[in-house]
DNA sequence: TTCACTTCTTAACTTAAGTGAACGTTTTGC
DNA sequence: GCAAAACGTTCACTTAAGTTAAGAAGTGAA
């Protein structure tokens, strides 16, 4: 499992067998059921979570409705917001199947960033690919349909449309799930013609 | 002008004036007309760029129309997608007022980083803490329908609302002008009963 | 000043999403 | 294995956004 991560960084930057072990004895490596609350609504907590294989999901409850916001597959991490602000969380992270993931913390890194500054430089890379990542798919989000969503999610995620339940894309589409059932309706009556 | 940059600078980490002086020695200061296109669509740029004072969007031209996706005003900047990605622009970047901007390149960057490692600390802190407010923006739009997106554009961001026009507000917002003046004029409506 | 241009608003009509409810199917917990 | 809950789809109805077009108001340049 661990070989998963070490590839995913030497994609980056390369590692000495040094700095491998010092990430394995932070032993970060975790084994998670199906439908496991990572993070709570109003906790403070200071985990920062990495898929390795499987799949997370944060979501908000709003008027007692899930509200699903994001999903986080193999090889995606996800810092919650509460560990940047350090206000309590305004969402819940859980995972949607059973998955592998790494949890680390602000200590951890802290930790490792002093003994191998090239680590910090490789957060800081990750992080700006990201943020650029996360722009352009709210341009998009932004300048689409929720049908257009929902035909581009087919072509660049098709895996989650198998792997996750209908009522949680369609929050993540911004739309509601009978809105969904309709679209995909609609979508398939033009295909047929 | 550079003292904002300092002072904004001086939240996070606190310089000497060593630091100063190598960050002015890059003569990254720029006073820019208003209207001025910073990124065209398919070039291949290698500037970020941060407000000091003024307004800067980004566009996209879809069909023949503008899309506006983004605003950065006083203290914010952004790293264009094309310079993480190395691939061509999808957007255009351009003041919507006169304004004063840093303009950087990834080389400038190295070169400080270098010798001054904690500034990459520094612009690590400062990704992350985008990402996260990122991330819980998009939330929001994906949790609201257009009329809560202005009504909430009312009380977070009331300056923009004077300063640029309709029209690139309403593709700000996920809709068309004529659907944000009819929106305005129901909230109008609605506020006089 | 006038003419062209852009911006913003309004209106009528079309299309699609929200809402509430029903119903069959699947999943889950005991 | 069974009952309850969750899930997905469909339908009728309501509400709001897209579309097309027109016109008023402001802006800038000849």
């Amino acid at each position: 499992m661990q070989k998963l991560l070490f590839d995913f960084i030497s994609k980056y930057i390369s590692l000495t067998e040094d700095e491998k072990s010092a990430i394995l004895a932070l032993n970060i490596f975790h084994t998670v059921k199906k439908g496991t609350t990572l993070l709570k609504e109003g906790q403070n907590s200071k985990e920062g979570y990495f898929v390795l294989k499987g799949c997370i999901r944060t979501y908000y409850i709003i008027d007692g409705e899930e509200k699903t916001t994001a999903f986080y597959t193999e090889m995606e991490g996800i810092t919650p917001n509460c560990v940047v602000t350090k206000e309590p969380s305004e969402y819940y992270i859980a995972t949607t199947e059973d998955s592998i993931i790494t949890i680390s913390n602000p200590d951890m890194e802290a930790q490792i960033f002093e003994q191998f500054p090239k680590f910090e430089s490789l957060c800081r890379v990750l992080s700006e690919e990201l943020l650029a990542k996360q722009q352009i798919n709210f341009d998009d989000f932004k300048n689409s349909s929720p049908e257009q969503r929902y035909l581009n999610m087919l072509q660049k995620r098709p895996d989650l449309i198998q792997r996750v339940p209908q009522h949680q894309l369609a929050s993540y589409l911004g739309v509601k799930p009978q809105s969904l059932s309709r679209l995909r309706a609609r979508i398939l009556e033009k295909s047929k013609r």
